[in-house]
DNA sequence: GCTGAAACGGCTTGGTT
DNA sequence: AACCAAGCCGTTTCAGC
């Protein structure tokens, strides 16, 4: 599944992560190089699925999101009924930014990101009436000292 | 802080949080406006600092980012001098996705992105090395069920 | 505040070395 | 595989409504 790179491929995935909004000529500059063979790396990244959605980063703050929790389950339940019905509350929940699977005690971590403490409690009581989980511990955050989508290619 | 937002400017955000490659008249008709009244919001957005940078989103797996931690740490110390020591550690590490200082028993959180255990451990150790922590739990990802930067604007 | 047009710049392609 | 040039498409600006 992993992809070779080289250092110019690097270069580039580490501009692009930094402003996608930069021009081709930009791009090439930084990278040494020029157009073309910066375009037809960047089509192969695509395509081999190493370059996925281009998006923006909004501010939260700005959009009167300020609560933001990470929420430890543990569950009793581990068929794959029980999971598959889990999973869907979790993807169908826009305030779900992150779901992972653990291993360990603590079977699931998710990272919710709501307007106010209200908010979250909504969307708490809405998820336990979906599904039976048996210990939910909420983890709020005071202050989002980083945040970055930037993988270190 | 917060900014009043119409339909349109949310339908505008919700479009460019999917894929913000598309071009202003495929935006326009989606949100139903035209050409430059779109540019303008977008323009307006941009300068109160509701829409941040324009990124891309790289698969981990593909480039052989196969583990993902998230770190639990527990704190003696509380007073400024080691907080900003902590602070600069976390912000200079790049496979520290996110850090959140947090309320309650665990100070702080952190999703920490790696290609292996091999490298989480070579993480820890330096961050030990660098700060004195308390404590700290490392919880493994088996899978990541869901991850997305959308805010449900 | 929207429309339409026009100028500018960047993307994309194909031909050439 | 990189360079060059041309056409096309999208962005950006501006005048008119």
């Amino acid at each position: 599944m992993s992809v070779r790179l080289d250092e110019t491929d690097r270069k580039i995935l580490s501009q692009l992560q930094q402003d996608a909004s930069q021009s081709l000529d930009e791009i090439a500059r930084k990278v040494g190089s020029s157009k073309t063979p910066v375009w037809n790396r960047i089509r192969k990244l695509r395509d081999a699925g190493v370059i996925g959605a281009q998006t923006v980063i909004l501010d939260p703050e700005a959009l009167g999101f300020e609560a933001c929790f990470f929420v430890l389950i543990r569950t009793a339940e581990h068929d794959a009924e029980w999971q598959k019905l889990f999973l869907d509350v979790l993807k169908k929940r826009p305030e779900v930014q992150e779901a992972h699977r653990l291993a360990g005690e603590i079977d699931y971590i998710l990272k919710v990101r709501v307007k106010n403490a209200r908010a979250y409690d909504a969307f708490y009581q809405a998820m336990i009436s979906e599904v039976k989980v048996h210990n939910v511990t909420a983890l709020l955050s005071m202050e989002e000292i980083k945040s970055t989508t930037a993988l270190p290619v």
